[in-house]
DNA sequence: ATAATACATAAGTATCTGCTTATGTGTTTG
DNA sequence: CAAACACATAAGCAGATACTTATGTATTAT
């Protein structure tokens, strides 16, 4: 099931790091492995996970990979959110603050 | 960190049943567990994973404790998407067919 | 008081996950 | 062509996870 495979894929704070970078601007494995902690195969077999969950989506450039976010993974999480909107934070605003408190 | 107990509580498809349950009215654990395919302990570790990601609270009522969802655990949820509005689908059409679709 | 009920916790286990190093595949550069 | 580069895949492993059965702790009913 799709909604499983992204929920599943979005529990790992690693693969959280890498969609966040690539929402900010599609770039090639090497460059996301950039600053990170981990391997380059350890990045590649995340990406391989947040792609099968149709998260994101790739574009081969010669021996380069180009990767950008797909919004069909998202999109399974708004609908899935949506199914609960009773009890999202009724403005906006209050959503603006959160996302401030979580930039560390 | 709150956003990863959040995402890791959700990657579970048992626990989004019982979340999906609790939205639908609170109800106390031995109610939670009919007609799951999992013992009563397994139902009672779940909910305090939930309980712990703020997904779910509970209210002890003598020898009965009522669960029910807690804004602020999907408040995170919904803080973490706001970061990516630009990707949503743009119409709320769109999310509602979806979540359609996901009705099995 | 005793038994039953509602739920949590403990302990054990099979499976899953995220990581590593090693190696493979294709592409580009010198 | 040979070497370097970009990335994926394979294999192995330590730790996490979800489950089970057994037992513990309150609370209520008889």
């Amino acid at each position: 099931m799709i909604e499983d495979d992204v929920f599943k894929a979005l529990a790992d704070p690693t693969r959280r790091t890498i969609y966040q970078r690539l929402a900010s601007g599609s770039m090639n494995a090497s460059a996301l492995g950039e600053g990170m902690q981990v391997s380059q195969p350890a990045i590649s077999q995340h990406l391989a996970v947040l792609r099968n969950a149709r998260l994101i989506r790739e574009e081969r450039d010669g021996r380069f990979v180009n990767y950008e976010v797909d919004p069909q993974g998202i999109a399974v999480v708004a609908a899935w959110l949506a199914g609960y909107r009773n009890y999202w934070p009724a403005r906006i605003e209050a959503l603006k603050d959160l996302l401030k408190d979580m930039d560390q």
